[in-house]
DNA sequence: GGATCCTTCTTCTTCTTC
């Protein structure tokens, strides 16, 4: 509201000024002297000026310019005095990184040996490895740290650019408010669909007989992925535990289950905003990429999983969007995560 | 029981015209 009133009043004054007949012509500011004159001069005498017979052409823009009310009063640095007066200094974009870079070991994404006569049964209850970290051992780093410790320039900028925005909005108590909420519902969301794929049964079994069980505000985002659901079977592992044994890594999968008949590794989102592109999931692909490499080299899985999916859940019931990832994308975001892997590596 | 960890999310130009 601010920023419009001064935007409106400095439209304002333009106006009066130049109808007046003033010499205020922050048009201006940026022209020739000779610019400026004209400027002058026209705002003084419009029906006679000067100029109309002495360079007519040259002024026609100009005059159209001052006298026209969709052009904005504000300069580059009113608007940056005005951005930084509402969200705090302002950061220039960093130039965009070229990555064209490949890793500099390219660690197998499978495991070598054949998997055919380690194919085990798909029946039982799917596996759930609970995190158990070493005491004393050596450090162990998460997809999750790694991956946000190595976020890329242009990414920490927007990141900051956002959340300077939503506290100059809501105000800092405000935000964390909003940001504890937005966890709050991701992880009812899991821990609901953790229950539903442990049991076996489908959403529609459930939401018949034992919906209220469920907290009212996941209903929209189980809602939204049903019909995934039914695509899903032979879930074979749940927020269970993978470790790389010599990329020195871990994470935890969400999922690991048939998706239309393919194995995958299923990272389950929610979101407000329509993610219909794999695109707009940012870094998600890179991380079922690590999660999958991480599983196919653990002992404790006797399989291989080349494929991902990405699923994203919307609150209002709406369709949620899937996101497959072919054996030949994934081993992509395989190299990109090598490459992250390195840059975390380096920085210690 | 307390402390720590993993995860849960958040980003992508901006204005005019119809």
């Amino acid at each position: 509201l601010q920023v419009c009133c001064v935007r409106i009043a400095n439209m304002f004054i333009v106006k009066r000024v130049v109808s007046a007949g003033g010499s205020f012509a922050p048009h201006c500011t940026s022209l020739s002297v000779s610019h400026f004159s004209a400027c002058h001069c026209l705002a003084s005498s419009r029906r006679h000026s000067p100029y109309s017979s002495v360079d007519r052409e040259r002024y026609t823009s100009l005059v159209k310019s001052v006298m026209s009310s969709r052009v904005s009063s504000q300069t580059p640095e009113t608007l940056q005095a005005e951005d930084e007066h509402m969200y705090g200094p302002v950061v220039r974009t960093p130039p965009p990184r070229p990555d064209m870079r490949v890793p500099k070991t390219l660690h197998p994404f499978l495991r070598c040996e054949t998997t055919e006569e380690t194919q085990e049964p798909e029946s039982g209850p799917p596996v759930r490895i609970s995190l158990k970290r070493e005491q004393g051992g050596s450090f162990v780093p998460s997809v999750t740290r790694i991956l946000q410790q190595t976020l890329s320039p242009e990414q920490i900028f927007y990141l900051e650019r956002w959340k300077r925005r939503m506290i100059a909005e809501l105000g800092e108590d405000g935000f964390k408010e909003y940001t504890q909420n937005l966890f709050r519902q991701g992880k009812l969301f899991h821990s609901a669909l953790e229950d539903i794929l442990m049991s076996g049964s489908t959403w529609k079994d459930k939401s018949l007989s034992e919906a209220p069980k469920y907290p009212s505000e996941v209903l929209g985002y189980m809602e939204s992925i049903s019909h995934i659901l039914e695509d899903i079977s032979a879930v074979r592992a749940i927020e269970s535990t993978v470790q790389h044994d010599t990329l020195n890594y871990l994470g935890i999968v969400d999922c690991v289950a048939r998706y239309r008949g393919v194995l995958c590794i299923i990272d389950w989102k929610t979101s407000d905003k329509p993610k219909p592109f794999l695109s707009n999931t940012y870094d998600n692909p890179i991380q079922v990429a690590a999660y999958a490499g991480a599983l196919n080299s653990d002992e404790n899985y006797k399989y291989q999983v080349e494929n991902g999916l990405i699923v994203v859940a919307y609150k209002d019931g709406t369709p949620a969007h899937a996101h497959q990832l072919s054996s030949e994308l994934m081993l992509e975001y395989w190299k990109t995560w090598l490459l992250r892997l390195e840059e975390f590596r380096e920085q210690r």
